[in-house]
DNA sequence: CGAATGCATCGACGCTTGTCAATAGGAGGT
DNA sequence: ACCTCCTATTGACAAGCGTCGATGCATTCG
C-alpha cells in the first residue's frame, strides 16, 4: 500500500495552499507544487483517476483492462497518484480499493486560482 | 517566439474544458491536458509563471537573475510554458515581454473541478 | 496443507527532459 | 559599417520516467 501524501503544506500550516498567480514562490513550494502537478502530467494517470473519481470506489484489476496497460504499469501510475496524495488505497482481502481524496484536488486548484 | 496554444479544446468546441473528476476522459482528452499539466510538472516554471503573473509583464532578462537558471534554460522554460498556451510574448525592440494567459490557467483549473 | 489470485517490487529497456556552453539571429546604438 | 545587447537554437550530457516481463509477498480458496 502506498502513503505519505509528501510536503505541499508542512510549511507554514497557515493558508490552505500557495497560489501560483498570487505572489511569487519560494523554491520549496515550487518543488512541491510541482511534484503534485507531475502527478498529473501523465495521461494514463489522468483518466485512472477520473475512472476511481467516477465509480468512487475501484479495485486495481478493475483499472488494467481500461486502461489498456499492463499489470505493473498499473501499480506504477496508483502509487505516483498516492504518494502524490491524490488517491488513497484500502486494502480489503486480496484487492486494494482505491478512492480520490477531494482535498487535496481542491488543494492543486486553488493553487490556480487567481 | 513561442505561439500555438496547442488543442486541449479543438475537440467539441462546447463545454469549456473537460473534468478530470466528472467523468471518465478519453485518451485524447487525457493526453491534451497531461501535456498543459506538465508544463506546470517543473518548480523553475512555477515560480517564473509566478514571476511573470506578480508582474504583469516581464522579459527574459529580468528572469535569469530571481531563477538562478542560464540564459538558455530561461528560454527553455518560457518556451515550454509559451507552447502551453500558458504565457505569451510579445517582442518590442530587443526584449520579449511575457505575460500569464488568465484563461489559459483557468482552463486547467476547471479541469480540477468537482 | 497446496494452489491460485491480486498486488507490489525489481531489473532492464528506450524515450523524454532539464541543464549548460557554444553558436546563431536580430535589433539598437555609435 | 561595426559593435553590443537580448533572445532563440543547437548539441551534448546526465537524470528521470513510462513500460513490461519476471519475481516475490500476501491472502483466499479448495
Amino acid at each position: 500500500m502506498h502513503t505519505q501524501p509528501m510536503t505541499l503544506r508542512e510549511v507554514d500550516g497557515e493558508l490552505c495552499c500557495p497560489s501560483v498567480l498570487a505572489a511569487p514562490l519560494d523554491e520549496a513550494e515550487a518543488e512541491a507544487l510541482a511534484q503534485s502537478f507531475a502527478a498529473l502530467a501523465d495521461p494514463v494517470r489522468l483518466r485512472l483517476l477520473s475512472l476511481v473519481a467516477a465509480a468512487t470506489e475501484v479495485c486495481s484489476c478493475e483499472l488494467q483492462e481500461p486502461l489498456g496497460k499492463s499489470q505493473p504499469t498499473v501499480s506504477h501510475h496508483t502509487k505516483a497518484l498516492a504518494d502524490a496524495g491524490l488517491i488513497v488505497g484500502e486494502k480489503r482481502g486480496r484487492w486494494v480499493y482505491w478512492r480520490v481524496v477531494p482535498d487535496r484536488v481542491e488543494a492543486l486548484r486553488a493553487a490556480l486560482a487567481p
